[in-house]
DNA sequence: CCGCACGATGACAACGATGTCCAGCACCAG
DNA sequence: CTGGTGCTGGACATCGTTGTCATCGTGCGG
């Protein structure tokens, strides 16, 4: 800023009136100035900048699971856009489900001063964002909700999502409905089989601890669930599946069966109405969680000192026609 | 840190030793440094650090065209890795294929200090980064070239892979191939059509420039030109689409026609080999462009002033069936 | 018993930018 | 000619942190 100044001709102040777009400059001076900064390719330090000014940082932290994941890549876009729209700009991280690694990440998130953190918690305590919290970082809970702590928070309705899943798999004639989901730390996972199990409540169905399987998450592992529910003495018709990586390895797992199962996935996902038979899936918006999320974020970066929220927001079951197979 | 110092009855300096780790503390100091410290939720401000130290920000911005498109956010993650392995974190932004936001992102991405740029471009001028080159920042263009400055840049041989589409597709006899393409202002639609018109010209079947669409990008438009394609006097037997997204509407297209043209898609994605018939393509990993970015700006990062380089990632067909039709 | 090295600590400037406040200057009305 | 007015431009402090250097005991070898 000082070279400009120099080869301007001008003080560092004058410099900094010019590139903040203060009135009282002389044009031609400000021509001046200007011509300075081209030739010099001088950008001004935001971070001095903000330094000085105590204004915000202008970055929203994003501690996800997986950035590589569509549906954390989907949430992470509609965070993206409601930030620009106040000027903000996105740092994300991904934790890979790892409480140490998450906990880093937003640590440092909060020495860099993000203005607020939108997060997917991999794990279930979180009070080491407390003092954040109090300093006045706003954090922003979605998908899972905080562990320990009281925070805005926004969830899908699981429960419902996966009872429907099962009401619709009943009206079809099944009764005999497996259940693979992610493991049971996950709070996901736990709800949504809590939505399975009143899914069979609901329907007169009996609930079967044989037809639940929590955790597995290889291709070969959920091969052979499917292939014991299915073939083994439990003979399920059905099945739900507890998210959309799971619903994808099902999907290959019974294509290689003599005889399909029904089967409703949890999350929606590209390409599910072009597979054979298409999959009936309960539909959920990653951009809706995202933009929630964010908006929330931005109403306390605007001010809103009311308490905590937690939205949650609805599921929609998408009959693609794996859930109308009836029983053999 | 003032406060902590107060608190702790120390120095601001005693401090700022403490939370360096500096040797020369006592440790019984440092222990009510420490307890000073959690007592006030402490944490020291990057920004500031950074710029007493003159070291750099600890950031690696990621300008890229959508976050939300798997391809990128594939790409993300791996930038993301190697980012982590040096302690930095990676900032996002998409450019939505615009010329001016992209370029807005990144002065801002500047301004903010990150120790380098990774970009696939959207436009083709980048004079505008002359300047911050020069001012030491790295950057590195993937999966398309800067525009009109020379750069690190890695790409992936898309000649050489609509190529082999057509090879493939003409060894199982077909002679009348269709191109669905990206727009003709983007770089990898340009070389995929001379890479296919090169393909044409290897196996000797005549170009013929009716069986070429550029830049249809609605479910509706590709479906039309495929109908067209298929069923208006080109006769067209296969069909080969120039990137992931282009596959998928042209997939359903297919699935309402009478009569299924074989087709070889650009680009890999998620569930190809489960579509009826699974879809042949010419894949190319997103970790791997990713990574070799992020390694070539972690070179110059770490001190490489050799000249620009520029990358070719290789490309594979993976046969998965329909590609193998035979012509009717 | 002296001086010296060494460990521990603090005062101060500086990173790059901006807010505050004041001085200079032209211009105009009175 | 004077004082006010409206612009401009500059000196200085400051944001939170760290590098440099100085200070101050204290223990130890000579």
């Amino acid at each position: 800023m000082s070279d400009v100044a120099r080869l301007a001709g001008v003080s560092i102040k004058t410099v900094s009136r010019v590139v903040n777009n203060e009135p009282s400059v002389h044009t031609e001076t400000a021509a001046k100035v200007l011509a300075a900064i081209e030739r010099l390719g001088f950008r001004r330090n935001l971070g001095a900048r903000n330094l000085r000014r105590g204004s915000s940082s202008g970055i929203i932290g994003l501690v996800l699971e997986d950035v590589a994941n569509p549906f954390y890549s989907g949430l992470t876009r509609a965070v993206e856009e409601i930030a620009r729209a106040t000027g903000r700009h996105v740092l994300t991280g991904s934790s890979d489900e790892d409480q140490d690694r998450e906990r880093e990440l937003t640590l440092e998130f909060c020495a860099r001063r993000v203005d607020g953190l939108i997060m997917i918690p991999a794990g279930e305590r979180h009070g080491y964002l407390v003092p954040e919290m109090q300093a006045g970082t706003p954090v922003v809970f979605v998908d899972r909700p905080a562990g320990d702590i009281v925070a805005d928070t926004v969830l899908v309705d699981n429960i419902g999502g996966a009872a429907a899943a099962v009401t619709h798999l009943a009206a079809h004639g099944h009764r005999k409905i497996g259940f693979l989901g992610d493991a049971e730390e996950i709070f996901t996972a736990r709800e949504r089989l809590r939505g399975f199990r009143e899914g069979c409540g609901n329907a007169g169905i009996p609930f079967d601890p044989r037809l639940v399987a929590m955790g597995p998450h290889t291709q070969e592992g959920i091969t052979a669930i499917v292939r014991e529910f299915v073939l083994g003495p439990t003979g399920a018709t059905a099945l739900v599946s507890g998210n959309n990586r799971i619903t994808v390895n099902v999907v290959r797992a019974i294509a290689g069966l003599p005889r399909r199962p029904a089967l409703v996935g949890f999350d929606d996902f590209e390409l599910a109405d072009l597979l054979d038979p298409p999959v009936t899936v309960v539909a959920h918006d990653a951009d809706a969680l995202g933009s929630a999320a964010a908006n929330l974020l931005m109403a306390r970066l605007d001010g809103d000192t009311s308490a905590p929220k937690r939205q949650t927001l609805p599921v929609r079951l998408v009959p693609r026609g794996s859930g109308e197979t009836p029983p053999p």
